[in-house]
DNA sequence: TACAAAACAAGGGTTTACCCTGATAGTCTT
DNA sequence: AAGACTATCAGGGTAAACCCTTGTTTTGTA
């Protein structure tokens, strides 16, 4: 068990990093390996500090918020990004999901959310603050997107989300083929890859990451 | 679709039975098929009455509902048992379940918890009254327990149990056969046996099934 | 445009799951 | 004691899942 998590802030505004910053020193689990105040140099400290967790504002100048989570993508599938906005359009969060996030929190929550966001994020790979997830709750009817996006952070791409979609269907690897107009050998290809992102042995354990997800509903 | 729900009812007090028959005549997918006025009876009635469901309250003369339940059990694992109890134990619930209950009714709820709990066993095979729960989740602290019993009310045996457990744990059958001490020929006897009880295809639909009956956690 | 990265597909192999049939020993019933 | 039932195990087979490598086409982007 590793005992101590590792987090990088970008955050344009000094005071807001030093007030998260005696946020998370009040949390002896927490270690801040990496301030910064724009996205650039966020990914330019990144190599170094190797956080675990990065708290990323999405207003800022240089490299937007945005723009680092893109590339921080392109890099690891691995760190985990907490978004701190003030936006609380489900349009958005939904599009920050799709482009990588593994969470969000707003901005005028409290010392305990953040506190309680970080380990939920970096032990159960996701976060959405209360306020947020009931504006998604009332908005976004559809349950299969709100999946496809949490599924999309952890790195699947929209035809392994459908694939392990019909394996939770109990449908075999010919009969998802035919399904998706897609060779079965294809199907194995999307399969394996679904094993590896999702670091489970078979497909009982893929079912159970696809149920953890809220892909299917229980 | 099956339009209608045959349903007999088996409770030594006259006034009960009729006015637990005015509620279910209020709607009109229910059909009462038999009564009884205590074990023996509704077992003597229960080929020719064929019913979906059965309200069974527990204190009874001649024939206990709790002596009825076990020998329905023998007969079929096909008809809901819902009891009728003022009892809210937890022991003795736990009891019950393992007898092979599918739910629970605490004698003095709304004529609407009748009826939804009648619907929720038969579609959904199991129903717990909403203080029954509480009391459940208040006391019983092992989710262990709680699942073994949901899942023994499906027909399930200790065996099949504990297989379904590890295969939820990712295990094959050669592995789980080793973690048991039986050989892997019997552990396939349980798997087949376990998706035939389920009603599902493979490993997939199987751990869904467990998923739903509490078996792991999510 | 050229190079890199995906999506898609195939060959060929091992292991696991799935399916049938039947046998043995112990328990319970009648 | 004879049958019935349960738990356990075996043989023998097909289909599905799992694994590795390789190759083509499309997409994206320096």
């Amino acid at each position: 068990m590793k005992s101590e998590i590792r987090i990088a802030l970008a955050d344009d505004h000094r005071l807001i990093r030093s007030g998260m910053k005696s946020i998370l020193n009040s949390c002896s689990d927490f270690k801040v390996v990496q301030e910064a105040a724009n996205g650039q140099e966020l990914l330019d400290g990144l190599t170094e500090a190797k956080p675990d967790v990065i708290l990323l504002d999405l207003e800022m100048p240089v490299l937007t918020g945005k723009e680092a989570l893109e590339m921080i993508r392109k890099e690891s599938e691995q760190i985990k990004v907490l978004i701190l906005t003030m936006h609380q359009s489900k349009a958005f969060i939904v599009q920050m999901m799709e482009l990588g996030a593994n969470g969000y929190l707003v901005k005028d929550c409290d010392p305990e959310e953040v506190i309680a966001a970080i380990e939920k994020v970096y032990h159960h790979d996701y976060y959405f603050s209360e306020k947020v997830s009931l504006a998604m709750l009332g908005g976004i009817t559809d349950p299969a997107l709100k999946a496809t996006a949490m599924l999309k952070s952890h790195g699947l791409n929209e035809r392994e989300v459908e694939v392990l979609r019909l394996i939770c269907e109990e449908k075999t690897t010919p009969e998802i083929g035919e399904a998706l107009f897609l060779s079965p050998k294809t199907i194995e290809g999307y399969r394996k890859s679904l094993l590896e992102k999702s670091g489970v042995r078979n497909m009982a354990g893929l079912v159970l990451f696809a149920v953890k997800h809220g892909l299917v509903e229980v």
